[in-house]
DNA sequence: CTGTTAGCGCTTTCAT
DNA sequence: ATGAAAGCGCTAACAG
């Protein structure tokens, strides 16, 4: 096995506890003392035993993330934020992929246990009510990316203002008859994505203000995925007044969207507008007209904010909010409406 | 803190050590007991502490994951993969995202320290032979994903095969004049990714199978990547005689093709063919003719044979090599050759 | 400032 | 088949 503890002691011709205060930045030693430990740690090229350390100490030393989808392209942004800011802080990470409701609501109800993790990370799933009280009351550090709930600290962006900037850049195009295309807005069956419904607050808002009354029936929605988003704006598009101009919430479903008005010749942006959301890799291969959001910067900033709790003192932080600018970002797949 | 195994071992009225053998099915202990702790374990909602089993141990029960470019939609795949199948497995896992040489050479130096994990994936990296020999003098299990080196065990596709099936695909439309365009070769300031090379053999066997000269400018390279392969392309494309069909050593590089021949109004497939190499998701979309490699399936694959050699009694087991299967995608990016 | 010591929760002999 | 006890490498409290 590799140098422990009492090796580089010995070495040092130092007692243990002395090692044990100079890895920990002990102000309590003197900094000859601890310059000759730290040259016998080079020397021995020793590194402190995580399992001992966590069991020492009482903690797991590990970070639990939590998230919908591991291989959508926006997760895949923020777990990348995520391991950027992780790697190197000493703590180790678990993963729970979440593909379906059954593991979600375990998950979320695991959330709490002292056993997995030190502090969790969650991202794009709002914890219900129920499932808030537990995680309160164990005082297990969380922090919600992209996603809200009551008395936990969050980092996300202001999606009714996103799906308002969608739609107002639609409107100034002189589009009237926009749909919207998205997750369906609640559904306490499936996983209770928020940013669907947030969006078409915006949305809604955008067409009031502008005195565009609220068609129904130009709000379809279907789980998320390319494959469905092409079905729903095929049957948008297929109808006799079709909308000129469609707000995906997602890239990805805007991809479909893309895809759907290949099937039925309809030309972009000439006969219909597409704008997304998210601005994910191949938006900009794609041109697509999109809102940014800083997807990397929001798992990178949320692990910060959970290191900052994991390293007070205090037991209880009152919970933080912040919120990351998004932009709208105007490429090929939009343009003055033509009619 | 939650329930140890002395609370268990108390509640059930047994000592500590029957409870341990009953949590690792030792063979040593009555059905009777067995059922006993069981049921107080249940009870009591124990679950064994990770660190202090692995200090116990001493192993660190965890798995490290080296990759380069996590974000990369094929590496993702095949990280999703992994994930899979290690999450449950009772192993924690640690990533190292490489994102250049520096941190690729640490990386496959710090390999074989016991203090990481007690066994690692490396992921399209291919350990030199000096990094090679204290890996296996450590005796630390390493499973290459989409690499090979000797003595180490590997899951990997036939890449040579790959760039011959591509070829033939194009010659068999009538192409004759087709370029490959690739990462570079073989770099060693670089990373040393091996497929471009492996399938570049491939190329060059279809084209001599066929009697087609090789023509070395039209071999094109560069940094993996859209932008980067768009300019290449963007190159290619503006030759007096320029190629017919161009094969792309990922789909990524395939898609900055498809750009390039956008910017250059060069008509695809009518005038140009493409092909690409994995099979990513959104090779679909785009109607990508590609060469299909199991991605999510090497990830999951690394990890049972990794954890075929974890669970294994014998210090030294004879390296496994096991080769995915590949497939021909015909989308419609390639067509019949127009001259 | 520094050395010594008692656990952290578990596995694993060693007795019985 | 089972209980008792040692020890994994570290931290923190205590005594100097």
């Amino acid at each position: 096995m590799s140098a422990t503890i009492r090796d580089v002691a010995r070495k040092a011709g130092v007692g243990l506890g002395t090692v044990s205060r100079v890895l920990n930045d002990s102000p309590l030693v003197s900094s000859a003392t601890r310059q000759r430990v730290l040259n016998v740690i080079a020397e021995l090229n020793y590194m402190p035993s995580h399992a001992a350390r966590s069991l020492s100490l009482g903690k797991t030393l590990t970070v639990a993330t939590i998230a919908p989808f591991f291989t959508r392209p926006s997760v895949v942004e923020r777990l990348c934020g995520i391991e950027a800011n992780l790697t190197g802080s000493g703590y180790h990470q678990i993963f729970f992929n979440v593909e379906n409701v059954e593991r979600r609501n375990e998950c979320l109800r695991d959330v709490s246990r002292r056993e997995y993790a030190d502090g969790v990370l969650i991202i794009s799933l709002t914890p219900h009510a129920d499932e808030i009280a537990p995680i309160l009351k164990s005082h297990m550090p969380v922090v919600l990316i992209d996603a809200e709930a009551s008395g936990l600290t969050d980092v996300r962006v202001d999606n009714p203002y996103g799906g308002y900037l969608a739609t107002q850049h639609l409107i100034d195009l002189g589009h009237q008859n926009i749909a919207y295309l998205s997750d369906p807005l609640q559904d306490p069956l499936y996983f209770d994505f928020t940013s669907s419904r947030d969006r078409y607050q915006g949305y809604c808002k955008a067409l009031n203000d502008a005195d565009i009354p609220i068609r129904p029936d130009n709000h379809v929605w279907g789980l998320h995925g390319r494959y469905e988003a092409r079905c729903l704006a095929r049957n948008l598009l297929s109808r006799y007044d079709r909308p000129t101009a469609i707000f995906a919430a997602s890239d990805t479903q805007a991809m479909g969207v893309l895809e759907a008005a290949r099937d039925l010749s309809v030309r972009v942006p000439d006969e219909l507008s597409v704008i997304g959301f998210d601005d994910i890799d191949v938006a900009e291969y794609l041109g697509l007209t999109t809102i940014r959001q800083p997807l990397f910067e929001s798992g990178a900033r949320g692990v910060e904010l959970l290191l900052e709790i994991l390293g007070s003192e205090e037991s209880y932080l009152p919970p933080k909010h912040e919120m990351l600018p998004i932009e709208l970002v105007v490429r090929s797949t939009t343009a003055p409406c033509q009619e």
